[in-house]
DNA sequence: CTGTTAGCGCCTTCAT
DNA sequence: ATGAAGGCGCTAACAG
């Protein structure tokens, strides 16, 4: 980056200082501290909005950051002041909606208050999230939020090490190396087969995605077992794609599931799955929830605007995700808000079950 | 955080040299180091796999890493070395898959070099852009991916002036400020509007959402009037909601458009709106393509997952991310990659048109 | 292949 | 309300 200098230095001087020869470093501290007449803490103190600042001052350093066209380092700010505006945010998947919409309400929350998220992406791996979680911690973040509660060995070691407040979310049913926020998904799974028993289903069918990797999914529908269970209900009968979650996995697991079953309701691991069950009903021309009832989870638009409203669950992802980024920030300030934060679900009827 | 220390200091020694007294910080290059018997610098060159050294010190050097938990501190590294692993990526939404789907090619690139994305959404509002912009820029990035070509002035000047690549995403219509990657909107429209017109309709409709804010939709809208009038015929009949895209918007206006145009093919400004569409016609009764033909854009899988599978446009959104993350990675490897890559759309024809 | 020296640009602490 | 001094932890630029 810094041009050749071939040209031997006979000069005395035997170390030539180089503040700053690149000119493509852009101003410091220093070049508007001089323009403005002032020494360099008194700009930093303007940068930071800390205070002890004369108006005049202020403005005259202002005037001077304008003119030099002044930029930040928070490289230099961050590593001599020990704090940094950048949170760490590891999510699984963003090949839905459900991680965006977490990631939106993450956002919303950090950009009022001037951080930034720095993301990665699991794929469910916990060995690439380990590997992820190492490479941002390079970066000292303020704080942490990760998804779920399993976590490699490692993982939460480097979590629970971290020194920086750690939101893990999503998922309230176990306990958080730091602090949780999110629902239970087993409670989820079982409000969905009392609503359906209270509907007067009693034969049920799942249809789920590969729940090797979506722990969450997994619990909702242990929570759905166990209550058809405690209902002396017979065993759902499942079909499992082990494909990711989508539509069209939904739509080909439930045709699959009905060419060996016969049951009056079916649950679904989520709304993805659910709506290409409905597709496939309207494709093949059986009525709902007359000749088989479809329930989801999530509570997805797009589950709201079929022809018949989807039964399904809202999980509220958005708040999931301002709740944890407002937690790091409480902490942030020196605040000590409740560890654990379960936002609620809610059943939404809908027309399908 | 430092613990108070209250007494005075009445010890002859003036300044207290505090290296690293809050045993917080974590080790530092200087203790692995010491451990490893080695000179900080070949730490920081095994770390950074800068190559020249010996494997047995390389060996020694990674034990010493394991022994005292060094984590590498990139906020030092990156002051010193000019070089940073993040890269600030600006998206206007992530209210629906589409830019989801942009991020996570984006990732899927940075990650596989070791890159993180820091990122911003502006909610399509340039003055947010600039905002965002101008605090990204403060970490120095090693690149920045914005979306589209319409910045406020300030924006464009940062960008400009920043000395590091970028790429403008989705849209190829408009020469870049560095580099872009993307499709033609224009061209996706008229392309869908001779598709239509090849089918045999001739009587237009035109439903979509606010299209101030989301000028990829308009350039497409644009296109597809373009091509109407160039082929003589009468223009579309339009309904825009002048909300955000979702699926109800979409059923909505296509209600609203119906009540006062009897067209007999609509082209709706994306899928979201397109899969509204769809929806309204199956609930009241409409028949596709024989009553009315609909089309969309995006390729999206739930289109396509439709009792009849959407008309739509495939626009690559992944390879997109991909690409953009591509380029700027290039650039920093000192390759000169096109500055515009047109990634291409694909008609996907469906069944609905 | 390994080490020495001198900052990177800012903020903390302490003084005034 | 303002300033002086030094260090945050690391890497570039040379030497050897």
């Amino acid at each position: 980056m810094t041009g050749p200098d071939p040209q031997p230095d006979d000069q005395p001087a035997p170390r030539r200082r180089r503040l700053r020869p690149d000119a493509s470093a852009g101003p410091t501290l220093a070049e508007v501290a001089a323009r403005a007449g002032v020494s360099e803490i008194t700009v930093s103190r303007v940068m930071r909005g800390a205070g002890n600042v004369s108006a005049a001052t202020e403005a005259r350093v202002r005037e001077a950051v304008r003119e030099t066209g002044y930029v930040r380092n928070r490289l230099a700010g961050s590593l001599a002041g020990h704090r940094s505006n950048q949170i760490g945010v590891l999510l699984p998947s963003l090949g839905n909606i459900v991680f965006p919409d977490v990631l939106n309400g993450i956002e919303d929350s950090l950009e009022a208050r001037g951080f930034h998220p720095v993301l990665g992406i699991t794929h469910y791996q916990p060995e690439r999230e380990e590997h992820l979680l190492a490479s941002l911690l390079a970066w000292r973040p303020a704080g942490l939020i990760v998804t779920g509660t399993r976590h490699s060995a490692a993982t939460r070691a480097m979590l629970g090490a971290g020194g920086v407040p750690v939101v893990e979310v999503m998922d309230v049913d176990t306990p958080p190396v730091d602090m949780a926020v999110g629902i239970s998904h087993r409670a989820a799974g079982a409000a969905m087969a009392r609503h359906l028993i209270g509907r007067g289903y009693r034969r049920f069918g799942y249809v789920g995605h590969d729940l090797g990797a979506d722990e969450r999914a997994a619990q909702r529908r242990d929570g759905f077992r166990h209550a058809l269970a405690t209902a002396g209900l017979p065993e759902a009968q499942e079909c499992l794609s082990g494909t990711p979650s989508s539509v069209g996995a939904g739509r080909a697991a439930l045709a699959q599931l009905l060419e060996r079953a016969r049951p009056e309701a079916v649950f679904f691991s989520n709304d993805d799955m659910a709506t290409g069950g409905v597709f496939h009903c309207l494709a093949a021309g059986i009525s709902l929830p007359g000749d088989l009832a479809i329930a989801g989870f999530n509570g997805l638009e797009i589950g709201q605007q079929l022809p018949q409203p989807l039964t399904t669950i809202g999980s509220r992802r958005r708040d999931i995700g301002r709740r944890a980024a407002d937690m790091i920030l409480a902490r942030l300030a020196g605040e000590t808000p409740d560890p654990v934060a379960d936002v609620g679900f809610t059943l939404i009827p809908g027309a399908t079950a």
